[in-house]
DNA sequence: TCAATCACG
DNA sequence: ACGTACGTGATTGAG
C-alpha cells in the first residue's frame, strides 16, 4: 500500500504564489484551490499512490515558538485572500472522501514527520508532496519526497539529496542548526551562513560531532569564534529544526483509506466556486440547486441592491425608526438599511443625516466623531459602533474589517457591489455581533464603557495637548551639543569611527576589537542591550558613554523631533488614541504615542516640561494608587492584602514584613524593593529566573522568595490557579466587567507557550479591569465635566492616570469631579484611591 | 520589511 | 531539555 502524504498548507500556499488570480463572481478568490487540486491530482497520478492523506497546520503556525513571534506572526498572517480558500478546500477534500489530518498545536510537517514514520516501521513506501525543503529531512529507506514548485515536481529519495547536499538527508536538521532559517524563526549561529554550514556539515556530520572537535580542529579562528559563541543557538535551533515524528494521530494505517466520495457535495461546493474545469477533472455534474453549507444558513439575508438616493429616501432615513447603518468615507457617506443600500455626496445632505435624530450604527465612529468636531458639530444618536462589537467578541484579531468579520460569521459579502459593498453589509453584521455581544454577557460594558468612550476619546484627540514648542527647540539643541561631543569621545575611545547605534558595528568595537567579555547572543550576533552593557560598566570608559549616547539619541530622535513633527498648526499635539488595538482592553497612544513620555530618569523627565496648559489655564494630573494590587487583593480577597489597602498602608512595605517574617520597622530599603519586585512579578506570572535577574539574587533565593510570597498570600496562588483552570476549561478568561481574552496558548503542546498561556491568564483579568476602571471613570469624569465645567477638557490618559485641561478659576471644582469620579468608578472590597495633583506643566502636576 | 533597542504603565 | 514576567509604539540599521 503506497501512501501518499500532502502537506497541505505548503501545497495550498505555492499554488495561490503560483496561480493567477480567479474568483468566483461573488468575489470569493478560487486560485489557490484550483491550483492546489491540480497539483495533488497530477501527483496522486503520477505517483500511483494507493492511499492519499492531507494534513494540515492547526492554528497558529509558530506553536514552537515563543508568544511575541506567534503573535507577530499571526498579525501579519496568510494574506486574507488566502484563508478564506483554505476551508473550502478542506472541504471539498472532505466531499471526495480523503483524509484530512489536523492536530490541534501541531503543523502539518508534523504529521508529515509521524506518518511517514509509522510506514516506515510497517515497511511500506511513502511519498512525501510539498513545497517546503525542510521536508527532506524525513527523507529514508521507504520515504521519498514530491518537492512541488513552480515548475516540474522535483522528486527526491536519499541518492539524489546526497548528490545534491554532499551528506545524508537527517543531517539538514544539523545544517539549520548552524545556518538558520528566518522563515521558521530559527536563528542558527550568528555569522555563520549557507555556504560554511554546508561545508561544516559535510565535513563533520553532526553539530554534536561539530562542537566535539571544535578544541582540535582547523578552522578558521574567525569561524571558530563564531561557532564558540553561538553553541547554545546552534542546540536549540537543531531542536526546533527537527521535525516532530510522534504527533497524536490514529495509529493504524487503515485509518487513513479514502472513504466514498459524497457527490452531491462535492458538485454544490465545485459549483458554488465555479471550478467548472476541475469538476470535468473529476467527471462531476454542476449542481442546479444554489449550495447551502451546513453551517452557513441565512434564508432571511437578501442580496443588497443598490438604490438611488432622492430627496424622499433622504428624509425618511433621517426619520428612521430603526437603526440606520453608515459609514463616511469622505466625501461620500454610504447608507444601508435592510437590504438597501445608498449613497450621498451633497455636504449638506450629508450633514442632514449625521444630525438627524434617526438612530445610526457604524464601523469605526471615531473618524466620524472628529470630522464633525472640527465643524463645531456632533454626531446624533449613535446607537451602535460594529468595530467595537468585533473587538470586545474577539480583541486578538490582528485588524478588523467588514469583510474579513462576514466571513467569520458566514454573512453574505457582495463584492460585486464594489465601493458598496462594505455598507450593504453592514446592517447584517451589526445585528449579528450586538446580538454576539449580548449573548456573551458583554452589554454593559459596550453601552456603559465602549460606545460612550468613542466619543470620550474623540473629544480628546481633538482637544489635544499644547506643547511648547520653543523649549522642546531649545532642549533638543541642547541633546545635540552633548551628542555630538560624546561622539567624538566614543571614537576617541574606539580608536576609529563607527556607527554606535548600529548593535552590529558596535558589537565588533566592543566585543571584538576592545576584547570586552561578550554576553548573551541575538539572532543576529552579540547582545548590546542595555542590561548587557551595564553589566560591562567599570571595565572600559567607552561602555558609559555608548550608554549615555543611547539615551541622549533616543531622548534627540523620538522625543524631541519626533514630537515636534506632530506639532498641530494649533500648537498642540492631537493623538490618536486607539480603542481596538489591545488584548487586554487597554487603549493605546500613536502617532505620537504619548504614552510612554520618558519620566524614570531625570533627564528624560525633563520632557515633561514642554507639556503645558494653555494661556490662564492649569493641568489636572490624577492618578490611579496601586490599583492592578488593590485589584489582586479585591479578586482573591486575601485578607492580609485587603487590610493593607484598608489601612491605606505601604503595600511594598508590608509585603516585606510578611515575606521575611518581621516586623515592619525592621524592613530594609532593599527588603522592601525586593518585596516590590515579587509583587509585579505576582502581576506578571512570576518566574524565579527573572525575578532574581531583576533583583539580582541568586534564582535559589528568588525561588525561595515567591514560595514565601505564595505562603503568606495563599489566596492569591489560590486565584491564579483557579484563573488558569477555568481559561483551559473555557478557552477564555475574563475581567471583572465580563470582557474576554482567549487563551488558546494553553491548548498548544509546546511547554513554553502553555507557561506563556498561563501567565497572560492570571496577568489579563488584572491588567484588564484596572483598564475597564479607568475606561469607566473617563466616560464618567467627561459627562461630568461636560455638564459642569465645560471650559475643562480632558485630554490625556496613560493606563492609570488622566490628564485635564482647566481654566485656572475652574481648577478646583474640575480636580474634585476628577478625583470622585475615579475613586467612585468602581465598588471594591478595598478602597480605590487618586492623587490629584495641579501644575502649568505636566512635569509641575506630577511633582 | 524585520530585528534590536528602549520609552511608558 | 527548554527558556525565562504582562501590555504597548517609535526609531534605527540592515537585508
Amino acid at each position: 500500500m503506497k501512501m501518499m502524504i500532502v502537506d497541505g498548507n505548503s501545497i495550498l500556499n505555492r499554488a495561490f504564489y503560483g496561480v493567477k488570480p480567479l474568483s468566483n463572481h461573488k468575489g470569493i478568490f478560487t486560485n489557490a484551490i484550483y491550483g492546489f487540486f491540480n497539483i495533488l491530482l497530477r501527483a496522486a497520478e503520477d505517483t500511483k499512490a494507493e492511499q492519499i492523506v492531507i494534513a494540515f497546520d492547526r492554528k497558529e503556525k509558530t506553536f514552537r515558538h515563543n508568544a511575541v513571534e506567534s503573535y507577530k506572526a499571526n498579525r501579519k498572517g496568510m494574506p486574507e485572500e488566502l484563508a478564506i480558500q483554505l476551508p473550502y478546500t478542506q472541504q471539498i477534500l472532505a466531499a471526495m472522501g480523503y483524509p484530512v489530518v489536523t492536530c490541534a498545536g501541531w503543523e502539518a510537517d508534523d504529521i508529515l514527520g509521524t506518518l511517514s514514520k509509522k510506514c516506515t516501521e510497517a515497511g511500506e513506501d511513502c511519498v512525501l508532496l510539498t513545497g517546503d525543503r525542510d521536508n527532506l529531512q524525513l527523507i529514508g529507506e521507504h520515504v521519498t519526497v514530491r518537492l512541488a514548485t513552480n515548475k516540474e515536481p522535483v522528486l527526491y529519495d536519499a541518492e539524489k539529496f546526497r548528490a545534491d547536499y554532499g551528506f545524508e538527508p537527517i543531517r539538514l536538521i544539523d545544517l539549520k542548526a548552524l545556518m538558520g532559517d528566518s522563515s521558521d524563526n530559527i536563528k542558527g549561529v550568528a555569522g555563520i551562513g549557507e555556504k560554511t554550514a554546508s561545508a561544516l556539515i559535510q565535513q563533520y556530520g553532526t553539530i554534536e560531532a561539530l562542537y566535539a572537535a571544535l578544541e582540535k580542529s582547523d578552522l578558521k579562528p574567525a569561524v571558530r569564534k563564531k561557532l564558540e559563541a553561538g553553541a547554545e543557538d546552534a542546540r536549540q535551533s537543531k531542536w526546533l529544526a527537527t521535525i516532530v515524528t510522534d504527533a497524536p494521530i490514529p495509529e493504524s494505517l487503515s485509518e487513513y483509506d479514502k472513504k466514498p466520495q459524497d457527490t452531491e457535495q462535492l458538485s454544490a461546493l465545485l459549483t458554488e466556486l465555479e471550478l467548472y474545469k476541475l469538476m470535468e477533472r473529476l467527471h462531476v455534474e454542476p449542481s442546479a440547486a444554489v449550495p447551502v453549507q451546513a453551517d452557513a444558513v441565512q434564508p432571511e439575508i437578501r442580496p443588497a441592491e443598490i438604490v438611488k438616493a432622492d430627496a424622499d429616501l433622504l428624509e425618511q432615513l433621517c426619520h428612521a425608526e430603526a437603526p440606520v447603518d453608515f459609514l463616511y468615507q469622505k466625501p461620500v457617506l454610504y447608507l444601508a438599511q435592510d437590504n438597501k443600500v445608498t449613497r450621498l455626496t451633497d455636504p449638506a445632505q450629508i450633514m442632514r443625516f449625521l444630525k438627524s435624530d434617526a438612530p445610526k450604527r457604524t464601523f469605526d465612529a471615531k473618524p466620524v466623531y472628529r470630522e464633525l468636531m472640527e465643524q463645531g458639530d456632533t454626531l446624533r444618536n449613535l446607537v451602535l459602533d460594529t468595530v467595537i462589537c468585533a473587538y470586545l467578541l474577539d480583541p486578538s484579531t490582528p485588524e478588523y474589517t467588514i469583510k474579513k468579520l462576514c466571513a467569520g460569521e458566514s454573512l453574505p459579502y457582495q463584492e460585486e457591489l464594489g465601493e458598496y459593498a462594505d455598507a450593504a453589509a453592514l446592517p447584517a453584521l451589526s445585528e449579528r455581533l450586538e446580538q454576539l455581544v449580548t449573548e456573551q454577557g458583554m452589554e454593559m460594558l459596550l453601552r456603559e464603557i465602549e460606545l460612550p468612550l468613542v466619543e470620550v476619546l474623540a473629544d480628546m484627540e481633538h482637544t489635544g495637548v499644547r506643547v511648547d514648542q520653543e523649549g522642546v527647540q531649545k532642549f533638543g539643541e541642547m541633546l545635540e551639543t552633548e551628542i555630538t561631543d560624546l561622539r567624538e569621545r566614543i571614537y576617541g575611545q574606539a580608536g576609529r569611527e563607527f556607527n554606535i547605534l548600529s548593535p552590529k558595528q558596535l558589537g565588533v568595537i566592543l566585543f571584538e576589537e576592545l576584547a570586552l567579555p561578550a554576553g548573551k547572543k541575538t539572532k543576529t550576533g552579540w547582545s548590546t542591550n542595555a542590561e548587557v552593557l551595564d553589566g560591562l560598566r567599570g571595565r572600559h570608559p567607552i561602555v558609559e558613554m555608548v550608554l549615555q549616547y543611547r539615551q541622549l539619541t533616543k531622548l534627540s530622535s523620538t522625543y524631541v523631533e519626533g514630537l515636534l513633527k506632530t506639532v498641530a498648526p494649533d500648537g498642540r499635539i492631537h493623538t490618536c488614541y486607539r480603542q481596538t488595538e489591545t488584548r487586554t482592553g487597554r487603549i493605546s497612544s500613536t502617532e505620537p504615542n504619548l504614552q510612554n513620555i520618558p519620566v524614570r530618569t531625570p533627564l528624560g523627565r525633563e520632557m515633561r516640561r514642554f507639556f503645558i496648559a494653555a494661556e490662564g489655564c492649569t493641568l489636572l494630573d490624577a492618578d490611579y494608587s496601586q490599583i492592578e494590587l488593590r485589584l489582586v487583593a479585591h479578586l482573591c480577597g486575601d485578607e492580609n492584602m485587603r487590610r493593607t489597602f484598608a489601612e491605606n498602608r505601604d503595600i511594598h512595605l508590608t509585603t516585606a514584613a510578611q515575606v521575611f517574617n518581621m516586623p515592619e520597622d525592621m524592613v530594609t530599603k532593599e527588603m522592601r524593593s525586593a518585596a516590590k519586585a515579587v509583587n509585579f512579578g505576582i502581576l506578571y506570572g512570576i518566574g524565579a529566573f527573572s525575578l532574581s535577574k531583576d533583583i539580582g539574587v541568586s534564582v535559589a533565593k528568588a525561588d525561595q522568595y515567591i514560595k514565601d510570597y505564595l505562603h503568606s498570600f495563599p489566596r492569591v496562588e489560590q486565584f491564579m490557579n483557579d484563573t488558569v483552570d477555568r481559561a483551559k476549561e473555557t478557552g477564555y478568561v475574563t475581567t471583572l466587567f465580563g470582557r474576554k481574552r482567549y487563551v488558546p496558548e494553553l491548548k498548544m503542546s509546546n511547554k513554553n507557550m502553555q507557561a506563556a498561556g498561563r501567565r497572560i491568564a492570571m496577568n489579563t483579568p488584572v491588567q484588564g479591569t484596572a483598564a475597564d476602571i479607568i475606561k469607566k471613570a473617563m466616560v464618567r469624569v467627561w459627562k461630568r465635566l461636560k455638564e459642569e465645567v465645560p471650559e475643562a477638557k480632558l485630554i490625556l490618559q496613560i493606563h492609570d492616570e488622566l490628564i485635564v485641561e482647566t481654566p485656572a478659576a475652574y481648577a478646583a471644582q474640575a480636580g474634585e469631579i476628577l478625583h470622585t469620579e475615579m475613586e467612585q468608578a468602581c465598588e471594591l472590597s478595598v478602597p480605590l484611591t487618586a492623587d490629584v495633583q495641579e501644575g502649568q506643566s505636566w512635569y509641575d502636576a506630577k511633582g
